[in-house]
DNA sequence: ACCTGAACACCGTTCAAGT
DNA sequence: ACCTGAACACCGTTCAAGT
């Protein structure tokens, strides 16, 4: 499992770091990625992580500097393999595909969404998609602060949505007593039932682009 | 501290129950906002919840089912807290009032947008400006389905801003890195450095604002 | 340079016991 | 009915030691 067969002309001295001897942070991050999509990201921890890598909690501290910084760099792996730019030149399909992209990204590691809501991670996720907004925002005539306010509302509205889909915040949920409690009307309950995230009817898709087309409507006519 | 002197009439049978002795739900749960208001909801756990009111962690059983039934039921007092219909009839006025004021509960309190994030509480906040929102919608001759979208884009929305405004996920965040990360072009940096969230020249208020009015005047066109 | 093992200071929660 | 104390099965991380 350890044999490294690869580039046999090199000398022996460097064999000891070409190795592949079990950790490297490369493989770290890999396993981080593909346990927080399979279990989670609230449900991870070094300790399971080592465990399922066959070794000791300590042995990951040699390739990273805190959980922290592990799942730091796991989102930005995943966020890097996502194409913001399509090349389009009409402003709103670029600003579409962008966000697109994003979201698809998002809902093909289902642990990234929350992943980025644990302290501070979002943060590389915000520059992916800016540079193609802010240009394609520039062409409709937005002034820089007014293109970063209708960036972050982009944004903003993506990981949210992407959020609901993948957590599904609303399987702990009773519409009623939510309802109770808030003093709503009963008139709301039957239109909740049918119409709610919750329930399978729900098309995340095109809930996705109805919200997508109502902020660039808003762009387009300012 | 522990004398009640109120409706002195009673018998004394009752006066065991009626005695304010140390803990009750109500206590806990006002205790627990305070301390999430203050550390953060990341920092908040049973046992220093417990030290703080000077009793054994699990004396907190005796009132709460367990760490995330209380964390539902603060998050959830938060939220009563605030009016969503402020008896306008006007449309957009009744949807500005209403996310105004899930915005300004959630800055009054600013745990609580992290609060939200923690497994599935946010939805209680959810049919909160649900009702106002709906109706106000139905106005604009939306049918349920699209009104629905566009709540949960308003809800997304001002929930994430909240989010970036008490957080603050820039705080953790080089700009110059997450560009070079994404490959981003160097044209950037300079605009992000002063238009960034993360500068001090940025206004949370009006960056609110801005979204809002985009995605009404996105309604409005529709 | 990389890994182990023991330890520290935390968690939420269960269970048996006290009053 | 309400509270305590000990215990269980976890955490992230430090430190000293091995190779």
């Amino acid at each position: 499992m350890t044999r490294s067969r690869s580039e046999p002309g090199k000398t022996s001295t460097q064999s000891a770091e070409r190795r592949t001897r079990s950790l490297n942070r490369q493989r770290v991050i890999e396993a981080t990625i593909a346990m927080v999509d399979r279990d989670g990201a609230d449900a991870f921890s070094l300790r399971a992580l080592a465990s399922e890598l066959g070794v000791t909690p300590m042995a990951l501290y040699n390739h990273v500097a805190s959980k922290r910084d592990l799942l730091v760099s796991a989102a930005d792996r995943i966020l890097a393999s996502a194409k913001f730019d399509h090349g389009e030149t009409n402003w709103r399909l670029q600003i579409e595909g962008c966000f697109r992209a994003l979201r698809e990204v998002c809902i093909r590691h289902p642990g990234t969404a929350r992943l980025m809501e644990i302290e501070g991670i979002a943060p590389s996720a915000v520059f992916g998609p800016m540079e193609v907004t802010l240009d394609a925002l520039s062409k409709v005539g937005l002034n820089p602060t007014d293109a970063m306010r209708a960036y972050f509302t982009l944004v903003s509205f993506t990981l949210a949505q992407v959020s609901y889909q993948t957590r599904g915040p609303f399987s702990h949920l009773d519409p009623a007593e939510a309802i109770r409690k808030q003093n709503l009307s009963a008139s709301l309950v039957e239109l909740v039932r049918e119409a709610l995230p919750a329930s399978s009817s729900w098309d995340f898709d095109r809930a996705f682009e109805y919200g997508l087309s109502l902020i660039l409507d808003g762009i387009e006519k300012s």
